[in-house]
DNA sequence: AACCATGATGGAATCGTTTCCATGAAGGCG
DNA sequence: CGCCTTCATGGAAACGATTCCATCATGGTT
């Protein structure tokens, strides 16, 4: 069988199997502008016979856009980011947008690459989780597209509608909860682009009466390697702390993970929160006590708002939960 | 700041500004025909100048398709699907091709929906999961759609190229090594659009010379309640099987979980074996015995297969890996 | 000197749709 | 009966690129 060039139906094709004008075709699919209704219903039966479908090419070129919806996430592989893109497919689905999907690797560089490439798609709208400051932004918001961030927010650009979830109240939650198991010295073990979490995790700290040890906050990149370094790091270096709270499910298993590896009972000889609560959490020996955030529904909430641009919608910020299972114990 | 209408700077645009024709800025910034030096170094500074994005809409519709490649899988949540998708993307976003994705829930209905819709923006290139029948597929293929199966394949469709798993040396390995622990009654559980792996078990089992128990071949939808369900069934129905095969993450997790619930001791009650190492496999209690497959290396292949389809290529069957850990024992 | 091959160049057609505008028919109303 | 409004309709002009084709200049060969 050879893969013959047959040529596409067009919306041509239809108007003379129905004896009518292209307009006219036009106007009775896409729903707008009047027609008769026995002419209405030459053209469904003619568009109809011949399995018409219009090209979004042609449509796109007309309306200058393409409909469809671009995704900026650090890392697909990440539960969080995948639960969120699933949200985000959640209800593009459901309006029948496509959406292109980029994996930033939280590199700026990469993501405004990213960015580039869907300007000259002429994607008009996009979500994304930015790695980016306001510079790389700046030919997106030139391009005139239709920006939501989620999970993070870029710094310069606050007007930019975004839905978050409330790291502040999450943070302090598991400070509270540690601090009230008595620990003294706990630690932070953040990713880049996650700075508002260090940063309320110095405040939660500062405003219940402790100290900030700076090196007990310590981020690491992306990569799951950079991270096992970071936590491994910690742990050697500071055999004094009691408590980490780590700042995403990847950072919470290796953490685990480094913990083991150094013979650090968890919780006895250390206790451990994560962020983001997966359903391997309660597998996980010990149970790790987490703050689940809504990750599916943050994408799906950011998906919302970047289809209906035209309210003005400032951001949303979603709530988090403390589930307590059995990685945290008292001070030993 | 107001959201101005401005102009999208045009091929026009670049060679007014360059005292040149269309034809000739098309020729110089594709690279393809001949210009001479002194006209290209004209085109270029003017492209540069006025920061000159050639429009991939206006391109796609001369050649009359989008560049991109569709991503259908079943589940981006599931972390063996989304490191595929990862696969994809790392050797798409090398080729600067977008990837539009979709999440297809198992579902032969929304795959073909999807599939539709892929086709109305006239993408050129699907790497899938299907789940579909040849049915499903017949309008893609009419479509002259290069499509390239990724770790399924399709009955009736055996010439299309595709990249699976070798699920019948590694349902072997897996059946071998338990049947070595002792174990006689052993349960497959797995999902639909695993009918491959299904029938590997049963083959693996007689060629053993074990018979099949048909009530311990269970299979799921794509969904965790329902696939929960079949676990905790079929642990309540068969007290007496002492091992289980997981056809994926998903299932091994619900089937750790479900067993804990009715007080089954893994491995002393119950052997478990999971398709699929993920990264919390050794984090569970008890670390699970795996067989691994590569993921990304599968999206990898699939998306070089997709891109460069001029080769009539044939199915790439990629190895796996058994990876003992703890969730095996003898049998009770 | 006549001729031809080659290379540079721009005009215009093309892709498939939407939408503006003009035309004609039909119907309501004074 | 004439006029005005409304509706149905089709032709044609966009949209922004690529590419065919014709034109013209140049330089080398006989």
């Amino acid at each position: 069988m050879k893969a013959s060039e047959q040529r596409r139906t067009t919306i041509k094709d239809v108007a003379e199997a129905a004896e009518v004008g292209v307009a006219t075709v036009s106007r009775v699919l896409s729903g707008t502008g009047s027609a008769s209704p026995a002419t209405r219903e030459r053209v469904l039966a003619a568009a109809a016979r011949l399995d018409y479908r219009p090209s979004a090419l042609g449509r796109n070129l007309r309306r200058r856009s393409t409909g469809g919806i671009g995704l900026l996430i650090p890392d697909i592989t990440d539960t969080f980011y995948s639960r969120l893109a699933d949200g985000v497919l959640a209800c593009t689905q459901a309006a029948g947008e496509p959406v292109m999907v980029g994996a930033t690797g939280d590199d700026p560089e990469r993501e405004a690459e990213l960015i580039g490439s869907l300007i000259e798609q002429s994607v008009e709208r996009v979500i994304a989780v930015p790695s980016g400051d306001g510079e790389m932004w700046a030919p997106a918001f030139r391009a005139g597209l239709g920006v939501v961030f989620a999970e993070r927010r870029v710094r310069g650009r606050e007007d930019v509608p975004s839905v978050v979830t409330d790291d502040r109240s999450g943070v302090r939650t598991a400070v509270e909860y540690l601090i009230g198991l008595g620990h003294r010295r706990i630690a932070f073990l953040g990713r880049h682009g996650q700075a508002q979490r260090a940063r309320a995790f110095r405040e939660a700290l500062t405003s219940l009466g402790m100290t900030v040890d700076e090196e007990l906050v310590v981020r690491a990149h992306a990569t799951r390697d950079s991270a096992y370094a970071a936590a491994s790091g910690l742990f050697q270096h500071r055999p004094d702390l009691t408590a980490v709270l780590a700042g995403g499910n990847m950072l919470g298993e290796v953490a685990l993970l480094a913990a083991r590896e150094l013979d650090l009972r968890v919780p006895r000889d250390v206790s451990l929160i994560m962020f983001d609560d997966v359903p391997w959490a309660e597998l996980c020996s010990p149970p790790l006590t987490v703050i689940s955030q809504p990750a599916h529904d943050m994408g799906y909430r950011a998906a919302e708002l970047v289809l209906r641009e035209g309210r003005r919608s400032r951001t949303v910020t979603l709530p988090t939960e403390l589930i307590v299972r059995a990685s945290c114990g008292p001070r030993r």
